[in-house]
DNA sequence: CGTTTGTTTGACGTTACTCAAATCTCGTGG
DNA sequence: CCACGAGATTTGAGTAACGTCAAACAAACG
């Protein structure tokens, strides 16, 4: 019978409750530690998508992982993130899915085997409804964020971020605590990119929430957050806080002949 | 030996290759289709999302499903489709999704026994990987369509839109030849939905695309594509197919004391 | 064949992008 | 530990691009 693998026994698949490797008997465990590969990226490191076709199969141990796509005029986007816990499986990953993996904070990816995956996808239930799950969820993300950004207004979409990734990733410590405050995880620059709106716009709109009464900006990136219901209220567009960016400016049009 | 169940010898999901019942053994065929229901849309007829709670594992054997979303104020988003041979697991999708699956031209979808599932992603390796890659295109769809549309103009996401379309799902006669003529697979008012942009976008744009020569609308909803390389450089921002929507007009604002 | 539903057009309003400049932050090397 | 420089944020003014509204028209449906 094997032995924990000493790399493993550090990493949060392994130790956190329902994280894929949690669950692998330990002979499965060292099978696919041998072939597999932690990793650790800092902010801003990528994972190119080149490199990817040799890797395409992995968890993310800690940080956060965005999937960036930068169009030919030199812009990007961040089409999704991935968080602790998910398993990502970018086999097949079309050609034109041109996207490179972004580390936006500090991550710890782990590359896992594609055959020793399969094997234990094949054998193992209950790592297989992780990964399942952890799929899906990725979906549901997708989803969600397709339904929810495309017809809403700057700091609307400001607002639904904020609520939502407090709900959903109690990921360090102020966000853990559900307190009243809130660290924006990443760069205002990537957040933008994120919701498809302009740097310039993102801070825009945190005045404008500031004006509104919703939070208040502490320091770059941390966010106290004064009235959750009115932000609630904000991001679904409710008409108790409809929120243009900028008050409408009064002004006559002459056509120049 | 079980017979081949009569409701499924004429579902697309069991009779195309590669298709999510092909690959099963007659035994675990028949013990899925005792319990399931094929079921049969008519184009704008949905599944409510309370619904679906109830039996939220499901095949496309036909036509194309939308996942639509209504905001507050009554305008409609289409988060994603799904289309012929995608196998959909909707179970714990968390009850905010709130959106209903409205079926976008005339579909055929067949319910799925969660727990008879279940028993064929453990038993049948086949199975589970056809399940398992319908699950990931999904995503790469979904990852595809976010990465693309938020920074396009509207021009740029309907002739996006109709390369993606046209290379993904050669789905009816018209578009499974990949001749000069493509047929958008459904109203005008949906495409809006689905690429964010407003009815009367949609139809400025076909005039924009019309006017660069790319395509050239026959009837409402058919298309013949004149020149598919410009097309593709306009979906992507190449420098030879810059597309405003309407010249710029010229004037000067007064502002008003 | 009428009613409803979807599409087109025009005129106008609104929102966020663009560009540029000032200021601020943070990581790095001295 | 401090100073420096690259990168990030903020602000303002001007404008591009789409939304909105309304009305005419066309198509689909029973």
């Amino acid at each position: 019978m094997a032995e924990i693998p000493e790399g493993c026994s550090r990493c949060a698949l392994f130790f956190r409750t329902n994280f894929f490797c949690s669950v692998l008997r330990p002979n499965l465990l060292s099978e696919l530690s041998e072939r597999s590969s932690h990793r650790v990226l800092k902010a801003k490191e990528y994972v190119s998508w080149d490199m990817l076709e040799a890797r395409p199969v992995f968890g993310i141990a800690e940080g956060i992982l965005g999937v960036r796509r930068i169009q030919q005029d030199g812009r990007g986007t961040i089409a999704a993130f991935f968080v602790p816990g998910d398993i990502v499986d970018l086999r097949g990953a079309p050609e034109r899915l041109q996207s490179d993996l972004t580390a936006l904070t500090r991550t710890e990816v782990c590359h896992l085997s594609p055959a020793v995956f399969d094997k234990i996808l094949s054998n193992c239930d209950e790592a297989r409804e992780i990964a399942w799950k952890s799929l899906q969820s990725q979906s549901f993300r997708l989803i969600e964020q397709t339904a929810e950004l495309p017809k809403k207004r700057a700091a609307e979409k400001l607002a639904w971020f904020i609520c939502e990734f407090r709900r959903f990733h109690g990921i360090d410590g102020v966000n853990g605590a559900q307190g009243p405050l809130f660290r924006v995880p990443f760069k205002n620059v990537d957040l933008a990119d994120y919701l498809g709106i302009q740097p310039e716009t993102i801070s825009r709109s945190f005045r404008c929430l500031e004006s509104k009464g919703a939070i208040r900006l502490l320091r770059s990136n941390l966010v106290e957050i004064l009235d959750q219901k009115l932000l609630l209220a904000i991001a679904s567009r409710d008409p108790a806080g409809v929120a243009p960016l900028r008050e409408a400016r009064s002004f006559r049009i002459l056509r120049v002949s």
